[in-house]
DNA sequence: TCTGGGGTCCTAGGACCC
DNA sequence: TCTGGGGTCCTAGGACCC
């Protein structure tokens, strides 16, 4: 394994970077995405906004209130930024064939080229490929590389922003030494209090205690892992991603919920969403939890597995529906997720009687449906949504109230655009497709022809 | 002002089987 | 009668990642 490179890739506060890219008057401003509700957490943050100490995962409210007033604070457009992760990884794998994603926004690369290659020809190659990057879909990202996939995760972030770390075999050690531990891959805030207690805040500090003692203080299959990681032996492959084990889907709610319909109604509403996605993937599943998050923030879980997989909703629904739990019991509700699990390839499933039987009663606990949202009335356009305009183009809600909104006619081709005020319910106002931005119309095409 | 949503992997106990 | 050892599956909880 002497000789070996592996790079690590991670986009620069990369929804944000997308908001920057595709709406070009916040390039240069503080811009949080994330949720805008009182429970909602920063996805994202501009690194104007991180000069203020504004974080990711960090309460949108202490973000705002960091940040002050010139905030630009926005929800996620996943699709948006899907599409520009899928394009900036098809970039990077012209030069290396085998990715292993860990997001949208991170991948782990090993091109076979660089095996047995000096540092400077690392960081040629890396150079390469940032500019390539670049030049292809206008978002920067930060390369690492090292000897396994630990270093060059390490590195990448030393790198950032916009830059590239190579880190030598004959640093490695030093470097490592002096981290804290949280900086290991797999380290929480759990494991470093615990290490903390002992005394133990470096990686070099962890790495000088016995395999034995790493056993003991973080649990026998963990502990040695990690042990060898902070010794700098990391042989994992890279690999490419396998299929997913699961697909969920959960909700917070803005209040608590405190009563068996609900929660009922919750949980019909989401394992809608999540068989959704589930029917996208195309197989089957076969256990179904349902999980809930009470007030004081702790975690309950619910499964229950069926003969056999099957993308069938009302079946799955169903399952998820016998086993909510009632507010009664357990306490305000703030959070409700189903989940599928032990996913395959699904076949008819009428050969098994078993399942006719659970058929009746599936059918049988089957609610009458909910009633919907009101049917499109006048859309009521929201700060972040997508519109176009018949003559001024596509755009994005900036501000929204009092019969008004402020229109902001831009995308990534436009540069900074003009804004325009305008009656809240103007009929030439039409929602549009959020991919638009992006100014991609021969890639959506591409991706649009797959679908 | 508290703390999203989508995942992975590990542990531990009990049921069940040989 | 008073008690094994191994293996797999299922359930629930928890740490951790971005």
């Amino acid at each position: 394994m002497t000789g070996r490179w592996v790079l690590h890739f991670d986009m620069d506060a990369f929804f944000a970077s997308v908001e920057q890219l595709t709406r070009p008057t916040l390039r240069g401003r503080p811009v949080l995405v994330g949720g805008l509700g009182g429970r909602g957490v920063v996805a994202g943050a501009s690194y104007e906004a991180r000069v203020f100490g504004a974080r990711s995962a960090m309460p949108m409210q202490q973000a705002r209130r960091l940040v002050g007033v010139t905030a630009v604070v926005l929800p996620p457009r996943g699709v948006v930024y899907g599409v520009a992760s899928r394009r900036v990884f098809d970039t990077v794998r012209t030069m290396v064939p085998v990715l292993e994603q860990l997001s949208f926004d991170e991948a782990f690369g090993e091109p076979p080229e660089l095996a047995g290659a000096s540092a400077e020809q690392v960081e040629r190659f890396c150079a390469q490929l940032r500019t390539r990057i670049r030049e292809e879909t206008g978002l920067t990202a930060s390369v690492g590389a090292g000897s396994g996939k630990q270093i060059a995760k390490i590195a990448s972030d030393l790198a950032k922003p916009d830059g590239i770390r190579v880190v030598r075999r004959d640093e490695e050690r030093a470097l490592l030494a002096g981290l804290p531990v949280r900086r290991l891959w797999g380290i929480g805030p759990v494991a470093e209090e615990k290490l903390h207690r002992l005394g133990i805040d470096t990686i070099g500090a962890f790495a000088a205690l016995t395999e034995a003692e790493a056993a003991d203080i973080l649990g026998g299959t963990v502990g040695p892992a990690l042990h060898r990681l902070a010794r700098g032996i990391d042989e994992r492959p890279v690999t490419e991603n396998s299929p997913a084990k699961q697909i969920s889907a959960e909700s917070t709610f803005a209040e608590d919920l405190t009563t068996l319909e609900q929660v009922r109604d919750a949980v019909g509403r989401i394992g809608e969403h999540a068989h959704a996605r589930l029917r996208k993937d195309g197989r089957g599943a076969r256990t179904v939890t349902v999980k809930i998050r009470r007030s004081d923030m702790s975690v309950l879980t619910r499964s229950a597995t069926l003969p056999s997989a099957t993308t069938d909703a009302a079946t799955l629904l169903a399952t998820a529906r016998r086993l909510l739990l009632d507010p009664r019991d357990v306490g305000p509700i703030r959070l409700v997720g189903v989940g599928f699990s032990g996913l395959s390839e699904v076949q008819q499933e009428s050969l098994f009687p078993d399942l006719e039987l659970l058929a009746e009663e599936v059918s049988s606990t089957r609610l009458p449906p909910t009633v919907g949202k009101p049917t499109e009335t006048a859309p009521s356009w929201r700060i972040g949504d997508d519109v176009s305009h018949p003559e001024y183009g596509h755009g994005w809600v900036q501000g929204a109230g009092h019969g008004v909104m402020t229109v902001r006619f831009e995308t990534r081709g436009t540069g900074p655009g003009p804004a325009r005020t305008l009656p809240a319910d103007d009929p030439r106002i039409t929602r549009a497709n959020p991919v638009d931005s992006l100014d991609w119309p021969e890639y959506v095409a591409g991706l649009q022809a797959l679908a």
